[in-house]
DNA sequence: CGTGATGCGCTTAAGCGCATCACGGTGCGTTAAT
């Protein structure tokens, strides 16, 4: 069957977006590929298609488990009834019916803690594979070092005979599509790659004293429209400005990963909803949110590596009209930034503890819960101590803490270059060829050019029955 | 680096001033203990 017949039969789309064809092409000739997409240019698209063409089940790799959720949901309705993801959300009821028809699903999602477990990696030894995809492949590269040590084995746990690769991404630098390319252990891979050029996106950088960051922030919001994203650095802060902005008036709410699964979902949905106008979050906010008319974001620090910066503002103005995307700092910001992005690496301390536990045969599960270390760090910790000598571990972590440092040191540099566009466009080795108006801070700006007047949303009398409504949107609640 | 909790020593014994220390972000899966 020909691309097209099924794009219109299964998805119903009558054509295919900007670049799809050609990665599903890639996939589909048997190639290892990169592909850089930017968000909700229909990343699914390159993997769900191929689900009808070629044999075998399309294993997809996911971070989250409110994506995989998603995705599942969405095949569902363009009326896959072969597709399941096998993770900790599953009852043990639901969980065996998934283990019992493993082989059966054109479509199974996989966590790569669960891709790594010995029952997963031999089942998918023995069975017909079409296609492994690893999505939000950027997770690689910013989480497998020091986070999700499994990020780094997904090549270990796939048969020798495997089917291609995909590995899709929205934003990716040159070091981060070769820890893909590495640590997929990728043949030769087909890479499509997009501009991050972003010309309805206006950078400010803006230097501010410590205790006037707070009230610049809420000035800016109760002056410019909405709606729009605080990030900030502790789940502390999330509150502190989710509060002072309702007491502004505005409607707002906090996000961040200490939050209940069930209340996490409630905030984003409020907010794609426009329920919600503002959310101030930590960086748990973002992969998978589809709201297309973000109209600022704010930092009020230094993030931890340009690509995350990207990523963050990179959220707004999807619907490609005009956003304004604000980042507050002080001179001090780069060192807090750098304590808080090496806080939770293992020491030579965690190192002793883990040699005088391993050799006394002790389980990682008396090592966590004896307090001596969290069970991230023994995670880290085990993988590194498995890859490596001993004495070579130390100073790993030493590099990893360095490289940290100069991550950081790369983002402060750009912010205060003398033009943050062609900056952040030469950090992704892109030449800017032409500055919209209004480019940036360092450029020059003129935020009434950008943005329309704040409104007052609490006028409209719902607002009394904001949690009626609430609730009749959220059936669950 | 910055903040907030804790604890010490001092002193018209209840609270102050100061030093010290822990903590700060991102998520999967599993299981022990209620």
């Amino acid at each position: 069957m020909e691309l097209q017949q099924i794009l219109h039969e299964r998805f119903g789309y009558t054509a295919f977006r900007e670049g799809q064809q050609d990665i599903i092409e890639a996939v589909l000739a048997g190639r290892d590929t990169v592909a850089l997409l930017p968000t909700g240019m229909g990343k699914s698209l390159c993997y769900q298609l191929p689900g009808y063409v070629v044999e075998g089940t399309i294993v997809v790799i996911s971070p989250l488990l409110s994506l995989m959720q998603d995705q599942v949901e969405q095949l569902k309705q363009f009326g896959e009834k072969r597709v399941a993801a096998l993770n900790s959300f599953l009852s043990p009821d639901d969980k065996q019916f998934v283990w019992q028809h493993f082989e059966d699903y054109r479509f199974l999602f996989l966590s790569p803690e669960m891709l790594a477990s010995q029952a997963v990696k031999g089942r998918l030894q023995q069975m017909k594979l079409g296609l492994i995809v690893v999505d939000e492949a950027h997770c690689i590269s910013q989480w497998g070092y020091d986070f999700r040590p499994d990020y780094l084995q997904i090549a270990d746990a796939l048969p020798a005979a495997r089917p291609p690769i995909l590995a899709l991404s929205a934003t990716a630098t040159a070091r981060i599509i070769s820890d893909i390319e590495h640590y997929l252990a990728m043949k030769q891979p087909a890479t499509f790659i997009h501009s991050v050029d972003r010309p309805n996106l206006h950078y400010e950088a803006l230097e501010i004293e410590p205790f006037e960051k707070a009230a610049a922030i809420i000035k800016q919001v109760t002056t410019f429209e909405g709606p729009g994203i605080i990030y900030t650095q502790s789940r502390k802060k999330t509150m502190e400005y989710a509060s002072m902005l309702q007491q502004a008036g505005v409607r707002a709410t906090f996000y961040h990963g200490g939050m209940e699964q069930q209340d996490r979902m409630l905030v984003q949905r409020q907010f794609m909803h426009g329920e919600l106008d503002w959310i101030c979050a930590t960086n748990a906010f973002g992969m998978g949110i589809h709201k297309n008319n973000i109209r600022q974001i704010i930092h009020d620090h230094l993030p931890q590596t340009v690509s995350s910066y990207m990523q963050e503002v990179g959220r707004a103005g999807r619907d490609g009209l005009p956003a304004l995307v604000t980042l507050y700092y002080d001179a001090r910001d780069a060192a807090r930034t750098v304590e808080v992005a090496t806080l939770d690496l293992p020491t030579d301390v965690h190192i002793s503890r883990y040699m005088a536990y391993a050799d006394a045969g002790k389980t990682r599960a008396q090592l966590v819960a004896n307090g001596e270390m969290t069970d991230t760090a023994f995670r880290v910790l085990d993988y590194w101590m498995r890859q490596l000598a001993p004495s070579e571990v130390s100073q790993k972590i030493q590099e990893l803490a360095a490289d940290k440092q100069q991550q950081v040191s790369a983002v402060a540099k750009i912010v205060t270059s003398t033009c943050i566009r062609a900056q952040l466009l030469a950090y992704f080795d892109e030449q800017l060829l032409e500055k919209p108006q209004n480019c940036c801070s360092a450029c020059g700006i003129e935020r009434h050019a950008i943005l329309a007047p704040y409104t007052d949303k609490n006028n409209s009398k719902d607002l009394l029955n904001w949690q009626q409504r609430l609730n009749q949107l959220l059936p669950f609640n």
